[in-house]
DNA sequence: TTGTAAGCGTTATCAG
DNA sequence: CTGATAACGCTTACAA
């Protein structure tokens, strides 16, 4: 393996100049400069991440922690785990993939947190190092969709399909998100001068469908789900009452991500843009650790128009 | 942070003492041994490991590479991957996730590899550090399930259940585990002196649905599906022609995460123990690193009985 | 069985 | 703008 002694020695300067060349380009003269790049390149040094780890006693390594339940593991942390993994890249970090809540500091620079919930967030306040989730919650620095925006865009289509009937399916769960969601939908019906109509469930799309079949969907219904699991149910209570998607029924879901292409009819849903959450993790994490202060995000999803809405 | 020095210091001994009392306790006498643990644990001094690659000439780090395209990411390999994950850290090791075909050498010690194709082996047997794949090819130390054992445990529960028609649903793709998976059948039709009936279509439930709307799927015929999704396909189709699942038609299918459950009846498959698998991939790596000649590894599948079967 | 010295590759600091 | 030196935490080789 070259190093940055093979790369000094090639190029006739010291190895300082070549580490300058790499961290601090403006400070070496222009054609010094050129030279050592082109000697890099010649040589193919690549800076070995151990070195600079312990000289700046950092470790170049970001812990991403999946917090939700291995068996219940969701097809969009695979995504939003590559869209991390290559932003982190990028920066030359590594990601080192955890799912537990030991939350152990070492080796590690900074925790990116997905899955976690309420309680939580009183260990992850008093962490010594910088912390990102995807979710949230207020003190921490966090990643996550205007949850309200989109059911309220989901409620919106569905109004100006003209549904009578516009009931919400949420979870049973009491957080953010789950609020969240739950109050875009109000917020659309306030605004539309309807009556809500809310059920909450587990996020399951058998349970959802044995749910509904004890209700009658006459026709013009429409449904908000929460998520595309809930909306799955959904459409197979529709389906399973003869009624026609979206002719009869409306069903938009939330998270757009497999589930809603894998559905007998595919699903229109709110979709979560991982890339785009992604990369802003990843920023507001080295903000952080480079010690500056940063604000929380929050990113407004988009529709995607499949075969349950007209 | 606390270091091998402070342990040192608090002990009483030298940073060697430490460095042995951890990397080879038998060499350190009984009574400083214990001290130093002692110490080890009060302090709670954990190792760094960019001093420990850097003195060692090793990374402690492992790519993890998905060679599959992002949007065909099926969630089994989230599943794959935390099981790596997991197993790797035990042995102290981080795992790096990757996707792109760079195969790129820098601060990494070997490779995991999934879904690489035939086009990609000829790479991957000239890499300069140690490899193993999740797949089955000579010449690199893999680890697969035995495909043929999968489809011929799944075929003989149809045959046993008396389907008279029996149908093989494959992929349309010229891949080992796809052959494999084509010769299970085989294999049980003969030995059971039943004629074959091969489909090869795109891994896709849509396509494969489509596909069966126009075949006469007349009651008591066996699907054999080399994926669930394949066999999510035949199932809507059953069902679309109004027969009864499993009382006119059998279906099992193949992988057995995540589809299996998310289908309109939980399907019959089998499933890739992926635990299991990932635990012999990184054991088959970290021999490779210490120098050994490992043999590849093949794992046999079990059925998993969901309601698409008798 | 234990300790000393040197080195792994990099960068911060300070001197020139 | 450039270079010499020391230091990061750890382990191998050698000495005691």
């Amino acid at each position: 393996m070259v190093s940055i002694s093979d790369v000094a020695h090639e190029a006739h300067v010291s190895k300082m100049t070549v580490s300058r060349v790499i961290n601090h380009p403006e400070q070496v003269s222009p054609e010094i400069r050129k030279d050592v790049q082109r000697v890099i390149s010649q040589l193919g040094y690549v800076q070995n991440r151990a070195g600079r780890a312990l000289a700046n006693n950092r470790h170049y390594n970001i812990a991403f922690i999946l917090l939700d339940n291995v068996n219940e593991i969701e097809p969009y942390y695979a995504h939003l785990l590559m869209h991390l993994t290559d932003a982190l890249r990028e920066e030359g970090y590594t990601l080192e993939m955890r799912h537990d809540r030991n939350f152990d500091l070492t080796n590690v620079d900074g925790f990116l947190i997905c899955g976690a919930r309420h309680s939580d967030f009183t260990v992850l306040n008093n962490l010594p190092i910088p912390v990102v989730i995807y979710g949230t919650e207020s003190g921490i620095t966090s990643v996550d969709i205007d949850n309200q925006a989109g059911t309220l865009l989901a409620t919106k289509l569905l109004i100006s399909q003209h549904y009578q009937r516009l009931l919400f399916l949420g979870m049973d769960i009491d957080e953010p998100f789950a609020t969240n969601r739950e109050m875009g939908y109000r917020q659309a019906m306030r605004e539309a001068d309807r009556e809500v109509e809310i059920y909450r469930l587990p996020n399951n799309e058998h349970i959802v469908q044995r749910f509904l079949q004890n209700d009658d969907l006459s026709a013009n219904t429409g449904i908000i789900a929460a998520t595309d699991r809930l909306g799955l149910g959904a459409l197979r209570a529709s389906r399973q009452q003869g009624l026609q998607v979206p002719d009869d029924i409306g069903i938009v879901g939330f998270d757009g991500i497999y589930i809603h292409q894998l559905a007998e009819q595919p699903l229109t849903t709110v979709q979560q843009p991982l890339k785009e959450i992604a990369g802003h993790m990843v920023q507001l994490l080295l903000a952080e650790l480079s010690g500056k202060t940063v604000e929380s995000v929050y990113v407004v999803p988009k529709l995607i128009h499949g075969e349950t809405t007209k």
